[in-house]
DNA sequence: ATTAGAATGTCTAAAAATAGACATTCCGGG
DNA sequence: CCCGGAATGTCTATTTTTAGACATTCTAAT
């Protein structure tokens, strides 16, 4: 199956507690902003506490969950090796700590600690062919599997032990590229199959 | 636009002069296979000449072409970074030179050349944000739109510098998850459009 | 030159998905 | 407690896509 492990997690303790002495630690409250899409500002963020949404605002000011980073889960390495801006917004979801590193900071230590280039790169290269896997399931799954394995993704990624996700409807919609009432339909079958179980702006999945 | 360096032309040029001196260059004929599809094999590769194809066998042993690799690009960093198997068959598309090394070879440069471990994550990066771009695609643009940009990242990628690409209708088929008919009728659009011409087994992109 | 296999173009009936509307339910704020 | 906006469930007509078949064209090998 899928691994993908956080960058926190292939880093051995003591490189965590060096980036926390070099970067700034930053709070915020649940729904807070932390980037807006589109913004240029470069640097690396890792997740200490809650967790980061990430979406997209539509032309017609829709807005769309696509993603949930949780606990030691890093973003940002578009802006220090791709020359991009953020892709995404981002805000808090419930009460967050953001490592935040500069460039020259993340730079220093990327160049003296071997490991830690080597978690950086193990972690973008799961997270490569974790997207890779997701486009698969684009083109060939039917839509009630990419659901359950977009609602694994999100759990696994977010750090929900089980319980629901707060994900809409239309989020799935727009995530997987069809209709909103094709989402309904298959969560119906979802449902009947004992699958998942839906609430008002959450999906919970069932077993395993 | 999308940018997407190859591990080469991210590294300094002594870079790859040291990697030549360490690891073992492979030489393959049109067609030939470097590896096949869920091999297990451990070590980065970089096609020094020629270009890779890569592709999957069905169960029902119909092949697709789905990517194509040229001059200075890498591959294998899953099986680095990762623990994957080979996801894909590879052939080489013309007379072709790979340079290979060993996990060994690899972790002695990537810990010694902080510079070499940046190219690494940078070329990872860069392919990780073209995978959620070509999500993007699939998700909210038509089928015709969905072929040119494939087919620009295969030019791209594979370092044509024009002309027809070595692709058939069904490989787009199922590079893009619609029926061959959908290609067809896609393809009927966009050649009078004048954007792409077609001959057999290949597809040409015009203009830009 | 011939031939077999492969790729392409094209068609039709059937199936699937969509837009868009509308009613209902839910939640949070006053 | 009430209200308004948001999310959901559901429906229909319409559009899109598919499966699957078949004829044609092309290429490479004999």
């Amino acid at each position: 199956m899928t691994v993908h492990d956080s960058l926190v997690a292939l880093m051995p303790r003591r490189l965590l507690a060096e980036l926390k002495a070099q970067g700034v630690r930053r709070h915020f409250a649940d729904g807070q902003v932390i980037h807006t899409q589109r913004t240029v500002s470069v640097g690396l963020s890792i997740v200490l506490k809650g967790r980061v949404c990430f979406g997209l605002y539509t032309e017609s000011g829709d807005y769309y969950l696509t993603a949930i980073l949780g606990n030691g889960h890093c973003f940002g390495e578009a802006t220090l090796f791709a020359d991009r801006p953020r892709a995404y917004h981002a805000d808090a979801f419930g009460d967050t700590e953001i490592l935040s590193l500069t460039q020259r900071q993340f730079d220093r230590i990327y160049k003296r600690e071997p490991r830690f280039a080597r978690a950086v790169t193990a972690t973008v290269t799961q997270r490569l062919y974790e997207a890779l896997d997701f486009s698969d399931d684009l083109r060939h799954r039917s839509v009630e599997q990419q659901i359950v394995r977009l609602l694994s993704r999100v759990q696994r990624l977010g750090g929900f032990s089980d319980g629901a996700l707060p994900m809409r409807q239309q989020d799935l919609a727009f995530s997987l590229g069809v209709s909103r009432a094709r989402i309904c339909q298959a969560l119906d079958r979802l449902r009947e199959e004992g699958t998942v179980e839906t609430q008002y702006g959450e999906i919970a999945m069932l077993n395993r």
